[in-house]
DNA sequence: ATAACTCCGTA
DNA sequence: GTACGGAGTTATT
């Protein structure tokens, strides 16, 4: 062991009791073993080995091992004869379990480490000495006060059921003494159950403040007469022989004579067979399953191996340790050279592709009996395909029409609730019959639904959590298809799923359009027959399952795994929670508002009719560019890709400052009446009949870096440049009493900018809080900040934008309207000045040429197939975006990490109705209390400004600005 | 009814 | 120069 490896403790027979109590009871299905405990043990060794970056150690272990307690006799028994002798025998469903989590260790191929005479502590504090002098670290995963002591600098406890670490500041946040003082204190409170004397009456709080009086326990017991309350001064003086005994007892030994040493609790790979042998014994599928996944090993092909059960009739027979039969999977090693996974995606994709589908097994599932046998198939089969059926695209507004699980490859069955007679039977319009109550069969399904341990499969699952929960169920274990692909194929091809079933299957499925008709004569899929609709939702269910048979294993394969769990998944729920809160909008003055804008409109309507010598299309670029450059022969200038003039607002500005009358009227009306169209007149249309709030929709994989997209309507963006437009902002409103607050953060892309590419100047700007544009014109073209003429320093802002959307002289010429030759010099004026961001540049064009795509900082992929096109243009366009995609992306990366945490945040703040709303790229709006606003504003700032971490330790401070007032204008 | 095009609102 | 969504017009189906 060496410095920087990092020790993994296990307190196994710590965890055994605290998972035994913690945990609902489980007992094996096929012979009611229990295993709870067991199964808990599992869990969480596998969440260790597998992903402890993800927990709260954020540290992936190189040693590791599980310590038990050998038997109840101890040398302490010898010092102390009572010493934990009121222990009662552990709960009869107990019992088995202690074998069995010795052999779920080995199954692990982990270091089962015990000592006679020892506990389990004693073992635990030697092998933490030994880590420490190799100069290593431990974590000690156990939440056990009696281990506290030994926490210090490079070693730290781990409690895996909260999740929560455990180092030097926490100790004394929760005793009130620091890690070396926990044995006096100890040894003065003392242990009913380990039946540790210590003083009678003196608690964990007297003690620590004895402590902090008199230093140790020594001194304490030396000093004792000086106690000024009479009672705790003769108790302490009477009993400082049980407090010496006590000392004794709590100390942990750091020197037990140890057969087994450090080298040897080296990690090695998981042996995927064996581990899987295991569990199909125990009969733990879902953790089976992705054990199989992980390690990329054929789980069908592994034996059920065999456990040995003390004190248990077990079905299974006494046998052996664990021990597979059949090695019959890829290979012992999986997962370690990286080959295995990229090879299982591979044949899984095969099989996918060839394997066609086939929809006559489907079921049409209408009574109660046959409702319960599917949920216990699904239990069964531990990972299910899920599809939901609404009235509406809408789930804020839809009702259910039915609900199809798909249970296995060609397996699956649909649950119809809101069937309607067909379209033509035109004399009713009663219900479809051969269908449940919708209530009914929620209820059924909500256990499946929120059961961790049933997975549940779909694609774009957003709405179907979002729905559920509006049912009062909240969809727990899921997986979706969508974001999967999305992760793995952001910037190449579609994630819907007619295009992954398309891609990955080889299916070419039914789409809406031939199934329901459009327009007109198309119909809902309410008023679909039965057995069409459950052909069509069963397909949905059935693709959404074999497509993660063959994603899953490619997140494995690509090491995406993180970036899915972490920054795609998570959101599902965050975002359902804050489309379904909305926003409160001042309907009446918006269509105040709308009044005002059509009739400065109508104004300029008659100046424009009038200067064009007669009415035309105003809102045509053909017409008016007839009348421009036709009629009135105007100077015409750039031309559209179509050949027609161009009539953009930077042609007509153009012209305007030549002294032309029009053009500026036109550029004044295309303003009110974009404004009227777009925002005052079409958001009331958005205001929820029922909530009386606008809903938007975010789109999770509809951009190829990462950030989200929002519609119907589309709030992210609310116009705010001009002054006319930010009166649209100040309609977004709080309810009363509340208010809303925006937290944006600020110059987030430079300062990631400055971060990967690494600028020594900007870097020191942003960490000194300096005006970054200033720097920028003051590096460039020698002027000092002071006194900067505005002009020079809006040049470098301008500048700066462009490198970050991989500037090219045309851009920054037409931005800074100055010619091209002026705007080169510019960019290599810059790139002398900062050669890292040329650098920069150039490497990750590179990276993009050999990969196909980029990263951001957290890992997260964007494809850019075209950056080997042999068209100059279109490659450079591929180059432009690949330079900007990690910057954008590692930005959009930040605001989803704290919009993940949010919520928690909030929560653990005792701010619980503090709400998130909106996501605008770089800002979050909320809404809160006004008696909350205060508190909340630290809370919402400190998550943003740490969204980074632990992963990415950021070489420049993040900086979130936040306010609070009634309207979103103000508050911004 | 749908698609393409142009224009423009945001970060 | 990056990333989006939506409205309106016009041409096509």
């Amino acid at each position: 062991m060496k410095k920087g490896d990092h020790l993994f403790l296990v307190d196994g027979s710590g965890y055994i009791f605290r998972a035994y109590h913690a945990l609902p009871p489980l007992t094996r299905k096929s012979d009611g073993l229990p295993v709870g405990a067991v199964s808990g043990f599992c869990n969480m060794l596998w969440k260790l080995l597998r992903d402890a970056r993800n927990t709260d150690v954020g540290i992936v272990p190189t040693h590791f091992a599980v310590i038990f307690d050998y038997s109840s006799k101890t040398f302490r028994n010898e010092l102390f004869t009572e010493y934990k002798a009121n222990r009662t025998a552990p709960p009869d469903d107990l019992i088995p379990q202690f074998g069995l989590i010795r052999q779920a260790t080995r199954a692990f191929d982990l270091p089962c480490i015990e000592k006679e005479g020892f506990e389990a502590d004693d073992l635990i504090a030697t092998y933490c000495r030994l880590a420490c002098e190799a100069g290593g670290d431990t974590t000690i995963i156990s939440s056990d006060k009696d281990l506290m002591q030994l926490v210090g600098p490079s070693v730290q406890m781990y409690d895996p059921m909260k999740d929560k670490q455990i180092g030097i500041a926490e100790v004394i946040e929760k005793w009130g003494v620091p890690p070396e003082k926990m044995i006096d204190l100890q040894a003065l409170t003392g242990d009913s159950i380990d039946n540790v004397p210590g003083v009678p009456g003196i608690g964990p709080k007297t003690a620590a403040q004895l402590l902090e009086e008199f230093g140790d326990l020594d001194t304490l017991l030396a000093r004792a007469g000086e106690i000024k309350q009479n009672k705790r001064r003769e108790t302490i003086l009477a009993n400082a022989a049980n407090a010496r005994i006590s000392r004794e007892l709590v100390k942990l030994r750091n020197d037990v004579p140890l057969e087994e040493g450090l080298e040897s609790l080296q990690l090695h790979p998981a042996n995927g067979p064996r581990l899987i042998s295991y569990l199909k014994a125990m009969e733990f599928t879902s953790l089976m399953r992705r054990v199989a996944e992980t390690t990329g090993t054929d789980a069908s092909a592994v034996e059920a191996g065999t456990v040995t059960v003390d004190g248990f009739e077990s079905a299974h027979g006494p046998d052996l340790d664990v021990a597979p039969k059949a090695a019959g999977a890829t290979t012992d090693t999986p997962a370690q050279d990286g080959k295995t996974p990229a090879l299982l995606a591979r044949r899984r994709a095969e099989a996918a592709a060839a394997q066609k589908l086939d929809t006559s097994a489907y079921r049409t599932v209408s009574e109660a009996q046959a409702l319960e046998d599917l949920v216990a198939e699904a239990y069964a089969t531990g990972v299910v395909g899920l599809d939901i059926q609404m009235t509406s695209i809408d789930p804020m507004l839809a009702e259910i029409t039915g609900i199809a699980l798909g249970t296995g490859a060609g397996q699956a069955s649909y649950i119809p609730v809101g069937h309607k007679a067909q379209a033509s039977d035109l004399l009713s319009d009663g219900a479809t019959p051969g269908q449940m109550r919708a209530a009914d069969v929620l209820a059924a399904l909500q256990p499946l639904l929120s059961d961790r341990s049933v997975l549940k499969v779909g694609h774009n699952l957003k709405n179907e959590w979002l729905l559920l929960s509006r049912h009062g169920i909240t969809l727990e274990a899921f997986d979706d298809v969508m974001l999967m692909s999305y992760v793995l194929d952001a910037g190449s091809g579609a994630h819907t799923l007619d295009a992954l079933a398309d891609r990955w299957l080889k299916h070419s499925a039914l789409t809406i359009k031939e199934l329901l008709g459009s327009g007109r004569t198309g119909i809902g899929f309410d008023r679909l027959p039965l057995e069409r609709a459950t052909a069509a939702a069963g397909e949905q269910a059935d693709m959404a399952l074999r497509l993660w048979a063959v994603l899953k294993p490619r997140l494995v394969a690509q090491g995406l795994v993180s970036i899915y769990e972490r920054l795609e998944r998570p959101l599902i729920p965050a975002l359902a929670r804050m489309e379904s809160r909305g926003i409160s909008i001042d309907r009446q003055m918006l269509s105040r508002l709308s009044g005002e804008l059509a009739q400065k409109a109508g104004a300029l309507e008659d100046d424009i009719y009038k200067a064009a010598g007669g009415p035309f299309t105003i809102g045509s670029p053909k017409q008016l560019g007839d009348i421009l450059f036709g009629t009135l022969g105007l100077p015409g200038g750039a031309k559209t890709k179509t050949g027609q003039w161009s009539t953009s607002a930077q042609v007509l500005e153009e012209l305007a400052a030549e002294g032309h009358d029009l053009p500026r009227k036109i550029v004044d009306w295309r303003q009110l009446t974009k404004l009227k169209s777009t925002y005052t007149d079409a958001l009331p249309g958005y205001v929820h009949p029922e909530t009386r709030r606008v809903h938007t929709s975010y789109s999770l994989a509809s951009t190829s870096t990462g950030r989200l997209s929002s519609t119907e309507p589309n709030l992210q963006n609310i116009p705010i440049r001009t002054a006319e437009g930010r009166k649209i902002r100040t309609a977004f409103v709080a309810e009363d009493g509340n208010k809303l607050i925006s937290a944006d953060y600020s110059q987030i892309e430079l300062r990631i900018l400055a971060h990967v590419a690494d600028i020594p100047q900007l870097k020191a700007a942003f960490a000194n809080g300096d005006d970054i544009h200033a720097i920028t014109a003051s590096e460039m073209f020698g002027v000092p900040v002071e006194g900067m003429p505005r002009e020079v320093r809006s040049r470098a802002k301008a500048i700066n934008f462009g490198i970050v959307y991989g500037i090219s002289a045309f851009g920054l010429a037409n931005q800074l309207s100055i010619p091209r030759e002026e705007a080169g010099a510019y960019i290599k004026r810059y790139f002398e000045r900062f050669p890292g961001i040329r650098d920069y540049m150039d490497t990750t064009k590179a990276f993009c040429r050999e990969h196909g795509y980029v990263e951001t900082i957290f890992g997260r992929r964007a494809h850019y197939p075209d950056i080997r096109a042999s068209n100059p243009s279109i490659r450079a366009n591929s180059e432009r975006a690949a330079i900007n995609a990690p910057i954008q992306g590692s930005a959009a990366d930040i605001i989803r990490r704290a919009m993940v945490r949010m919520d928690d945040a909030l929560v653990a703040a005792g701010l619980p109705d503090v709400r998130m709303l909106l996501q605008v790229h770089d800002e979050l709006i909320f809404e809160a209390r006004e008696e909350d606003v205060e508190a909340a504003m630290p809370v919402i700032r400190t998550v943003m400004e740490n969204a980074a971490m632990p992963a990415i330790a950021l070489s420049v401070p993040l900086q979130v600005d936040a306010r609070a007032a009634h309207n979103w204008d103000e508050a911004h």
